[in-house]
RNA sequence: GGCGGCGUACCCAAGUGGCUAAGGGAGAGGUCUGCAAAACCUUUAUGCAGCGGUUCGAAUCCGCUCGCCGCGUCCA
């Protein structure tokens, strides 16, 4: 397996420290407001990521914090007059509904930043003990200058930094690059005691602090967005190998951002749309596979139209697995079994898949090059069960068992094509729904005039069954008749091809 | 201005030195169907922003130009 480390700038084989074992931290959210679906672009790519890393062999520990103390997070809790925790605990719940219903699955450790206070006083403590670190006023900072290696994640000397640095966090800096590790509270905000007076940890201190209390100094990988690299993680390096004179992380991943209109979605820039309002509109499935489309590291854009394409994806092989579900159980038929030329095609077709997506995922995590290897197959199988139709034989079973199993396999790494595809095709409660779509009709309904249109099929009344068809299409339900006369139902939602709009 | 990145068909998107440039969506034509839907087949980039260069060979490497974005400010 190959992955491009942000660190050395190249694509390198994985190689995790202790065999057979994978150590990986990502940097979770601050929990201020709202999951926007940026944040949730980190989650499924580095959630995926942790089971394709299971699935592979390794055992994982999954470590994704909560930043739980932060000055957004006490001007919210001042703006509302409840305490700091009080914001936190309600923005925690808020991200696992929105995560739960993104089906991201929680990490193995999930720390918080206030659980934390000690283990950051201590490697502040030592950071003050080794040089790299001095206090001023209350506050302690961090001596970048005598960390000779900073800048190199983000790629930048000391000149880039010194001309770019502005704003003084703190006005006892000895050089404005410096950063806080510990800052005075000002009265009213929350305060822990520390050596140096009460205080709050800087931003940075804490993700250092439970990586390697949970992970150990050195660990194999380290993840989050891009805007992270500086000067978070450049900062977390410098603390954490200051301290303890070893590489923090083996390999460093970056995923790109969500943007709208081509600029990044931010909170600064009010162009967010959160986890929540896209849900209302979207299926979670047809996010997750909008999200997993692209490469990780590279840019997505956010549009109506992207995630109709990615529902029409899931149409496309929901179709397939429910073709396999009407196919299974008819061994006792009267077609003959396509043993031969057919179930072999079948199973290479299989064998094959196998092989391209895990190198798709090996090669630096490609999810969309694995998804493109789901399609291909999706077309593959269905071309072996047109030409067994063809010849008036049927898949057996067991072959049809195999291919859904693969299907399964694969879909339970990305965390798609897991409902069943009844259920999928008759879901009414999210969908891309039009304005023009409106009263949804009740299955119910829609078997009733299933039945009216059999009738009016039986008396070869076509006008009539055309215009059953034609007004259920008209409330997006579409009929399929199959080869026995039964007739299936779907609801389907056209693209509408707009660019988003937002108020 | 500095640093980093991107520019592949109508849209989305893989591919980063060498088989006919994946896959999805949309469009067109066809097969099947009472009509449909689904599926399948054919079709839509002699070319990968532009111009040069390296090479037996480049979308892929190098240079320049144009366009877009990000970082340097909280940020997934």
């Amino acid at each position: 397996m190959k992955l491009y480390n942000t660190f050395t700038g190249n694509k390198e084989p994985f190689v995790p420290l202790r065999p057979g074992e994978v150590r990986m931290y990502v940097c979770g959210v601050t929990v201020y407001d709202d999951c926007h679906i940026g944040h949730a672009r980190s989650a499924v790519v580095f959630d995926v990521f942790r089971r394709y890393l299971t699935a592979r062999g390794y055992r994982v520990t999954y470590v994704r914090n909560f930043t739980d103390i932060d000055d957004k997070i006490i001007r919210r809790a001042q703006a509302e007059g409840v305490p700091a925790e009080a914001i936190a605990e309600r923005y925690i719940a808020a991200y696992y509904r929105d995560m739960d219903r993104l089906g991201v699955q929680r990490a193995d450790v999930e720390p918080r930043a206030t659980e934390h206070l000690a283990e950051m006083q201590t490697i502040i403590s030592g950071l003050l003990a080794r040089g790299y670190a001095y206090a001023a006023g209350g506050d302690v900072l961090f001596r970048v200058k005598k960390f000779s290696t900073y800048g190199s994640l983000s790629k930048r000397s000391a000149e880039d930094l010194s001309a770019g640095a502005r704003v003084e966090v703190s006005p006892h800096k000895e050089d404005p690059m410096d950063f806080v590790l510990w800052k005075t509270s000002k009265p009213g905000e929350p305060a822990w005691d520390s050596p140096w007076g009460p205080g709050r940890p800087g931003w940075h201190i804490e993700c250092s602090a439970m990586a390697m209390k949970h992970l150990g100094e050195t660990f194999d990988i380290h993840g989050g967005g891009m805007d992270l690299i500086f000067p978070h993680h450049e900062n977390e390096i410098a603390q954490s190998e200051a301290l303890t004179g070893r590489p923090f992380v083996r390999c460093w991943m970056h995923n790109g951002f969500v943007n709208i209109d081509r600029e990044k979605m931010s909170k600064s820039l009010g162009n967010f749309f959160t986890v929540a309002e896209v849900l209302e509109r979207y299926d979670p499935e047809a996010v997750r596979l909008f999200l997993l489309s692209t490469h990780y590291r590279s840019p997505v854009d956010y549009s109506d139209r992207n995630f109709e394409e990615a529902r029409a994806g899931l149409d496309r092989v929901y179709t397939l697995l429910r073709e396999f579900k009407g196919m299974r159980g008819r061994d006792e038929g009267a077609a003959p079994m396509a043993i031969g030329e057919r179930e072999a095609a079948v199973d290479e077709a299989l064998r094959q898949f196998q092989m391209d997506f895990r190198e798709a995922l090996d090669d630096d995590f490609n999810t969309a090059a694995a998804l493109g290897q789901c399609f291909d197959l999706v077309r593959h199988l269905n071309r072996e069960i047109a030409a067994c139709r063809a010849a008036d034989q049927r898949l057996p079973d067991r072959a049809i068992a195999r291919a859904q199993a693969v299907f399964q396999e694969a879909g339970r790494l990305l965390g798609l094509f897991q409902q069943d595809p009844e259920a999928w095709f008759k879901k009414e409660a999210v969908a891309s729904r039009t304005e023009a779509t409106t009263a949804l009709l009740s299955p119910e309904e829609i078997e009733t005039r299933i039945r009216d249109r059999a009738e009016a099929r039986g008396r070869k009344d076509w006008a009539t069954a055309d215009a059953i068809r034609r007004a259920l299409e008209a409330q997006g339900v579409v009929l399929e008749d199959k080869a026995g006369g039964a007739t299936e139902w779907k609801r389907v939602t056209p693209l509408t091809g707009d660019p988003p709009r937002r108020a």
